[in-house]
DNA sequence: GCATAATCACATTGAGTTGATAGGAAGGAA
DNA sequence: TTCCTTCCTATCAACTCAATGTGATTATGC
């Protein structure tokens, strides 16, 4: 499940990569197009600029912007960010591997094998996706995946 | 996130799945070989029961079994009577979709978008994965999935 | 320099979910 | 009858999630 946290995350981001030549944008003006709390808001940009996915300017006129070009921002990394990693269970994930206590025989785990197969779709099309992409409207995501 | 009853009620299905020609096996026997805590799986079971996905049988010598054959029982299936719908958000289920409050144009929706093609993802791999094949250790899930 | 406006940083809250346990009721076999 | 096993409901503690509150800090404009 994406939490709220993650799709808040997402649709700030996708309002960042919308503004033209990296001008700022105020948390309350995102909070108010985007239909989210303020406050709520506040935390999830000062999660993303600790993680370096956007910078901040305090003060009158202040604001965010993404820290990096938008094509090289993915869906995969935010909502990493938020929600940890994409797999469903921690022993299928490659960023937050862990292994499952009650597990006899992990080599041979067929809900292992499952879910890192889905894991694996997750990521190619979150990790294909970009902010670029995403708002250029296309399924790039889908297009990454398929050839990758 | 697969939850631990998800992941228990696979475990438990897998079990019944490679009994021979459908003789009974008894919770106890399931906690004690899957490592699962047995009061907590007479509550799955149950659940997997009003499903119909397996049957009962009380008394001595009693326990439970497949009520189908183990290549029409898909993960998919047990893993949505746990926990709900596969897509990550509700406005990208098919099976359980509810609109975004805060969502001003789902058409137009990138994180939507995204989403769907992750369901889509998981549904394929999910739903292409039986009991059967899974037992038989291929991944037939995935080659199920490329081919649909 | 002072008021204003914005981000920064925690602390707290309330509701809901998760994972698990307890205690018996009901049904079947020997 | 007497075990044995499933059936069913209630309960519990711990945790997470979504959100709010309260200030502190920093920059701007007058």
């Amino acid at each position: 499940m994406l939490s709220q946290k993650a799709k808040y995350a997402l649709k700030a981001m996708l309002a960042l990569a919308e503004q033209k030549n990296g001008e700022l944008l105020q948390a309350a003006d995102i909070a108010e197009h985007q239909n989210v709390p303020r406050k709520f808001l506040e935390l999830i940009l000062l999660e993303l600029r600790k993680q370096g996915l956007i910078h901040s300017h305090r003060g009158k006129h202040g604001g965010y912007a993404l820290a990096k070009p938008a094509d090289t921002i993915t869906f995969g990394q935010i909502v990493r960010i938020m929600d940890g990693p994409l797999a469903p269970i921690p022993c299928a994930s490659l960023t937050g591997y862990r292994r499952c206590v009650d597990c006899q025989d992990e080599k041979a785990c067929a809900i292992r094998k499952a879910m890192r197969e889905v894991r694996d779709a997750a990521a190619g099309i979150l990790d294909g996706m970009t902010l670029e992409s995403a708002c250029s409207g296309g399924s790039a995501g889908a297009r990454a995946a398929l050839t990758s």
